[in-house]
DNA sequence: AGACGTACCTGACCGC
DNA sequence: TGCGGTCAGGTACGTC
């Protein structure tokens, strides 16, 4: 499911549910979702209160009063959703969050999700989060930033935007959606950006992400928010999507060019359109 | 070192 | 209706 803007409306989601309350209980239905679960999990958690809700790229991050920082990762169909405590389990509930009067749950039928806990301080060396990229909301992320990552990589522009060591929380939607927006080629070699196409392409980063988390996301399969409605960006897909289409603000001959392009790269879909973007 | 394919899972959808 | 094949928003890992 979930990139940066979905991991963020989650995100925003848990905050009034999670935020100075306390986790009286977790339950484990499986040892295991992408992979293992610590030992200890549940118990560490167990009877603390959670003091913040931070995100870092796909990852949130869960502050614990005692210090922990509780790592949490969707994978591809991982939700949450709040339920009245007595509710029964549905097919893919993994992991419960006792609130009291309500049951966080997770639920994540593909099992692509992840859960560890850190230690106070061990978040910059944590394997999961130690080569991350810079974040782009922030003011890391700058033109130059961007541009140093993508120099001297013969990859296409593509695989390096999906490469969460070049930016974070930018996943197949949104990279090809910034694309679009930067009139770049997915195509094109990463190497190949210079000083002036990053500063586009930054500037399309930014402009997408933020557009997405305004529109709370976007909802094609499974990502919902936690109050049950869902996303609204998937509306405002340029080029993701859309093959045969027009992109917005066209003025092709759409039945001459064949409208928005799909071709596979590195096994997944990438959707562009080959007039304006080189 | 860096790029690529493979693997991990389930469910939805399509054509037969 | 049922079956097999394909595809899906992620990413670590092995291989070259």
């Amino acid at each position: 499911m979930p990139e940066l803007p979905e991991v963020e409306t989650v995100r925003r989601g848990l905050v009034p549910l999670l935020e100075g309350r306390r986790i009286h209980a977790v339950t484990l239905h499986r040892p295991d979702l992408r992979w293992p679960l610590p030992q200890g999990f549940a118990k560490a958690i167990a009877g603390n209160v959670v003091t913040a809700l931070d995100r870092r790229g796909k990852y949130l991050l869960w502050r614990l009063q005692d210090g922990t920082s509780v790592l949490i990762h969707l994978g591809m169909s991982g939700s949450f959703r709040n339920r009245p405590a007595s509710n029964v389990r549905d097919k893919h509930d993994h992991v419960v969050f006792d609130l009291g009067e309500t049951a966080l749950v997770f639920n994540d039928p593909r099992r692509f999700g992840a859960m560890d806990l850190i230690a106070p301080g061990g978040e910059a060396s944590h394997w999961l989060l130690k080569a991350m990229g810079p974040e782009p909301l922030s003011d890391a992320f700058t033109p130059d930033v961007l541009r140093r990552g993508l120099e001297g990589r013969t990859a296409p522009l593509k695989a390096a935007l999906l490469d969460q060591r070049t930016v974070a929380g930018l996943g197949n939607i949104y990279v090809a959606e910034a694309l679009f927006a930067a009139g770049l080629s997915p195509k094109r070699m990463a190497r190949s950006v210079g000083a002036a196409r990053a500063e586009r392409l930054h500037c399309a980063i930014r402009a997408v992400l933020m557009a997405a988390i305004e529109s709370g996301g976007s909802s094609l399969r499974d990502h919902i928010r936690l109050d049950g409605t869902e996303g609204l960006f998937q509306h405002r897909f340029a080029v993701y999507d859309r093959e045969g289409q027009p992109c917005p603000g066209c003025s092709c001959d759409v039945a001459r060019t064949g409208g928005v392009r799909r071709m596979v790269q590195s096994g997944r879909s990438t959707f562009y359109c080959p007039t304006r973007q080189r």
